[in-house]
RNA sequence: GGGUCCGUGACGCAGGACGGAUAGCGUGUCAGCCUUCUAAGCUGAAAGUCAUGGGUUCAAAUCCCAUCGGACCCGCCA
């Protein structure tokens, strides 16, 4: 017999145990589902119920007696899995025989390896996850990092559910910054990158940017002066102290580089307004523009996708946000939200008055808002005629309903309210399908210690160092501990102890949680952590190795240690967690089974022998529970993203 | 000011959608375990008002309200 959820045949018949047993001891008690959860303890079975709980209030009986009563009643004959019923503490607490569970258990697994575990859900549905989105402006930093992560954890997850995922990553090259760091780009007379492409983008990004705001915050400063001269001069005063700081950190980091674009921007009287016009050249489409931007914008993602192909993340579509300003979908969009009667001009700028919409839709509820909670309106349209981001995500993610029934966006919790404004504008365009079926993945960011991360500021760790820094330490690990391997085993190894070392870390912690960034936290090789997991799995390789045979004609009834029952329940669970963590979008949650499992499996090797059991018939069926703590422990990791080595 | 998210041993975290039996794990501290399948490991000890105060309930870390503390948002930025 071989099942793709072996817990859950246990549950349910368990349910039906227990429903029978209601129906000839209290058949006018009318209870729809059972409530059934994991004792902590093993003494009190593998399953209870705390039915007898919600019994006691309507028939006025005591909650011990009813679930003696229940258990009493259950049927034995029945019992197929289930081994005895139990009352205890006012609980009905449910006992597996292990003999035929184990059996059923492990035989499952051995049949579907690779496959175990990954259940496929009743409705499959097209799912574009869009991960990632970095800018193009400067290297992937380790805060926006974790937003990969997950982003290919849950489409690695959401596949393995039977989906059909496609990973988009969306370009956002309209945004003003893009002119920024074109125009940096274009005072050096478009130089050819002497590092890696996205880094250097970076700096010229980094340093433009700076001296165009000193510059701005100068010509405001005269202004101001003449005017009112105390509280605007004094804030202006403090944010070009902090520009001016940075522009010497940046001075003193890249003094040729600085030198020059100080050099080429002082030539422009006003750089603000050199940007503001390319930003508009290119949202009109004039040719120079777009090969400028789209030049430095290519360069940025050639480093981009280098890094990528490090950490094993790839995208099914690079979608370009500029096309569809190019293409008419966003002044087409524009136009039907106009039509639809909740935009209006506000002294030359058009907004989009949310609020109006989900007032009149009567959506607080569906959007999970409080009644009194209010949503501002949100800008469409520029004075100057240009779009802003939302706006054209709106045109964006009518494209991305074209291609798919559900779209997941992962993107930082800081969007949330825009990510709002978009699902409301779905709805104020008539697609309420489409707006149910947005999700905005959202997580908190990854701070410094002491401050947050700026790619405008030039503060920031990038994603590269880190992953470079994981692999050598993890190499100073491998050297250590296993200095006879030959120097191209401990290469791989360090390669994908350190990369599955860093995305363990950035999936692990709760993606509603702020994470401070240290290097020991990233770069931590012990417990809980992908090295642990991996090093994990290949102990139990090591052992399969070894032991040299595939066990035939296991007796697992001699599976009799709690140990080897807790190792059977957990990995006879790993189905109920796939599923949860698909369905609730809880990528945390698989790094937390993997360890739970290794922890598990640590604790069994330490203390049992498989190889060396006392009897051959033991071994065998020791083996076969090795081998399938390997399959899951494998198919685990896989669905972050990390390795699953056979030898470390 | 308004809103969202968060607060669990010294530190870092899990559990929270769906309320149930003594709240798990790691780091650090202390005491141990390599002639036995990989010590990136294991065993044991000390360490908790689950931020605070109310409420709902037979039952609250979990649900509701308030307060305090932290992060983020409220832009003609993205």
């Amino acid at each position: 017999m071989v099942s793709v959820n072996p817990f859950a045949e246990f549950r349910r018949e368990c349910e039906n145990v227990l429903a029978a047993a209601l129906k000839t001891t209290i058949p006018e008690a009318k209870i729809e589902t059972f409530p059934m959860s994991k004792p902590n303890n093993p003494n009190f079975g593998q399953l209870a119920s705390s039915v007898s709980f919600e019994l006691a209030k309507n028939l006025k009986k005591k909650p011990a007696d009813l679930a003696a009563q229940l258990a009493k009643a259950a049927d034995k004959t029945r019992f197929v899995m289930v081994e005895k019923v139990e009352p205890a503490g006012g609980y009905v607490n449910f006992y597996v025989n292990f003999a035929k569970f184990s059996a059923f258990t492990l035989e499952s697994i051995g049949q579907l390896g690779q496959e175990f575990g990954f259940i496929k859900t009743d409705k499959p549905t097209k799912i574009i996850v869009e991960h990632t989105s970095v800018n193009p402006l400067h290297p992937i930093h380790i805060g926006q990092a974790r937003n990969p992560m997950l982003g290919d954890a849950l489409a690695r997850i959401l596949s393995r559910r039977g989906n059909e995922v496609s990973r988009h990553y969306y370009i956002d090259d309209v945004g003003r910054q893009s002119s920024v760091v074109a125009y940096g780009y274009a005072k050096l007379s478009k130089p050819v990158p002497d590092e890696k492409a996205d880094l250097f983008v970076g700096k010229i990004y980094t340093v433009t940017a700076c001296l165009v705001e000193i510059k701005k915050l100068n010509r405001q400063m005269e202004l101001a002066k003449k005017v009112e001269p105390t509280e605007e001069v004094a804030k202006i005063t403090k944010d070009l102290d902090e520009w001016m700081t940075i522009a010497e950190e940046l001075e003193g980091k890249y003094p040729k580089l600085f030198k020059a674009l100080l050099e080429k921007i002082g030539e422009d009287k006003n750089p603000e307004e050199e940007i503001n016009r390319l930003n508009r050249c290119y949202e009109d489409g004039e040719p120079n523009a777009r090969a400028l931007i789209r030049e430095v914008s290519e360069l940025c993602l050639e480093g981009f996708r280098k890094t990528q192909r490090k950490v094993n993340i790839s995208y099914d579509s690079w979608d370009w946000e500029s096309d569809f300003v190019w293409n008419g979908q966003v002044s087409k969009v524009l136009g039907q939200l106009e039509a639809s009667g909740f935009v209006h001009n506000e002294n030359g700028v058009l907004e989009f008055d949310a609020e109006k919409v989900i007032a009149k839709m009567d959506l607080r509820k569906k959007l999970g808002l409080r009644e009194e909670q209010e949503v501002p309106p949100l800008t469409l349209v520029r004075a100057d005629g240009t779009t802003l981001y939302t706006t054209r995500d709106v045109a964006y993610t009518l494209w991305k309903f074209e291609r798919a029934q559900k779209v997941v966006n992962v993107i930082g919790m800081e969007q949330s309210l825009a990510q709002l404004q978009l699902k409301v504008a779905l709805y104020a365009l008539g697609l309420s399908k489409q707006a149910e079926n947005l999700v905005h993945f959202g997580y908190s960011l990854v701070t410094l210690p002491g401050y947050k991360m700026s790619s405008r500021r030039g503060h920031y760790i990038t994603f590269d160092e880190v992953l470079d820094e994981a692999v050598k330490r993890a190499y100073e690990e491998v050297s250590k501990r296993s200095p006879m391997l030959t120097e191209d085993e401990k290469r791989n190894i360090a390669n994908f102890v350190g990369i599955g070392a860093v995305r363990y870390a950035l999936v692990d912690v709760d993606p509603g949680k702020p994470v401070v960034f240290t290097w020991d936290r990233v770069l931590n090789f012990e417990t809980n952590s992908a090295p642990y997991v991996q090093y994990t799995h290949a102990r139990a390789c090591s052992i399969l190795r070894k032991a040299n045979k595939n066990p035939e004609n296991v007796n697992y009834a001699c599976l009799k240690e709690n140990l080897e029952h807790e190792l059977i329940i957990a990995v006879a669970s790993f189905p109920d967690a796939f599923i949860e963590c698909a369905d609730y979008l809880k990528p945390n949650m698989i790094a937390d089974y993997a360890n739970a499992l290794a922890d598990k499996f640590n604790t069994f090797y330490n203390a049992l022998p498989v190889i060396k059991a006392e009897t051959v018939e033991i071994t065998r069926a020791r083996l076969a529970l090795t081998d399938a703590i390997r399959t899951v422990l494998s198919n685990a990791l896989n669905l972050i993203g990390v390795i699953a080595p056979d030898k470390m």
